[in-house]
DNA sequence: GGCGCATGCTCAG
DNA sequence: TGAGCCTGCGCCC
């Protein structure tokens, strides 16, 4: 499930697998290899994400970013490495040389997988909005972009160089949690809104940090839809509306709806979250 | 066991 | 706008 929660866990794990300690790198698919050589045998210092991108920091002014795609996975774990199953992009390794316990971690069916410098690093970097699982973030960036356009928060809330991190689930879980239709221009939002929309997704992020999967439904929120909800309705189910379409929304009963925008498929409740009608009429 | 789809993004055209 | 990445899951035999 790779939104900003998983590669930030992804991050946790490898730092505390592998931080500090002497790896080997290797490509047993081939297509990471020559890169691999270049810091096989050297330092891991750290792993970090960003939004979607992990980097995993060696000496040397050598950082390995990671975009996991849709479907790419990079699994860590403890023990001694067996025969690698799979497309394995990447494979690190700790043989437990270092008198710590042996782990290895193997990349598979990433989109992105490269070798880059600091000065690369910080290029990227830039392109990014905020990430609302760091500190540091700073969310009116995003919104001095939403708040000058026209395209629909549905929309501007999947850009990542609008926020960083956000995916198709938070996406449609932190609409329906504030009531916004997703087709609403950027524009037409009020800053309190958007600013509540951005706490409540610095909340939902670190759960899904804390329990290691997306779960909307059992995080409360002041003033949002969720302090309404009874609880025994969701039956369980951790969200309110993703990939809901056809079944009925656990507040209102409604339909929940699902249309495809901006390529992705967005899911919505059309009673919870009215359509938006601005001023002028139309 | 096979099929289609999926939490993402890039690049060709 | 569509293909590619080439994994994993749920669903249907």
């Amino acid at each position: 499930m790779p939104e900003g929660h998983t590669l930030f866990r992804l991050a946790s794990s490898i730092s505390a697998h592998f931080a500090g300690r002497v790896v080997s790198a290797s490509s047993p698919q081939g297509r990471f290899a020559e890169s691999a050589a270049l810091i096989d045998g050297t330092l891991l210092e750290t792993a970090e994400s960003y939004g979607k991108h992990l980097f995993v920091d060696f000496e040397g002014d050598r950082q390995v970013h990671v975009h996991l795609g849709l479907y790419g996975k990079f699994a860590v774990q403890d023990g001694v490495a067996e025969d690698p199953r799979g497309q394995v992009r990447l494979r690190l390794v700790a043989d437990g040389s270092d008198e710590r316990p042996p782990a290895y971690g193997d990349l598979r069916g990433a989109t992105a997988c490269e070798l880059m410098t600091r000065d690369q690093q910080r290029l990227l970097l830039d392109r990014l909005g905020p990430d609302p699982l760091r500190p540091d973030a700073d969310w009116t960036r995003a919104w001095a972009t939403v708040h000058r356009s026209r395209a629909p928060i549905g929309a501007l809330l999947m850009d990542q160089k609008v926020l960083a991190g956000v995916g198709n689930v938070y996406r449609a879980e932190v609409l329906f949690r504030h009531r916004v239709d997703p087709l609403r221009p950027g524009s037409s939002l009020r800053q309190g809104t958007f600013e509540q929309m951005w706490h409540d997704l610095v909340a939902l992020m670190a759960d899904g940090v804390r329990r290691g999967r997306i779960d909307t439904v059992h995080v409360p929120v002041e003033e949002a839809l969720v302090g309404r909800v009874p609880q025994a309705d969701t039956d369980g189910h951790p969200v309110y509306v993703y990939r809901r379409a056809g079944e009925a929304c656990f507040v209102c009963g409604s339909t929940v709806r699902t249309e495809v925008l901006v390529g992705r498929n967005l899911f919505w409740c059309p009673r919870c979250q009215p359509r938006f009608r601005s001023r002028a009429g139309r």
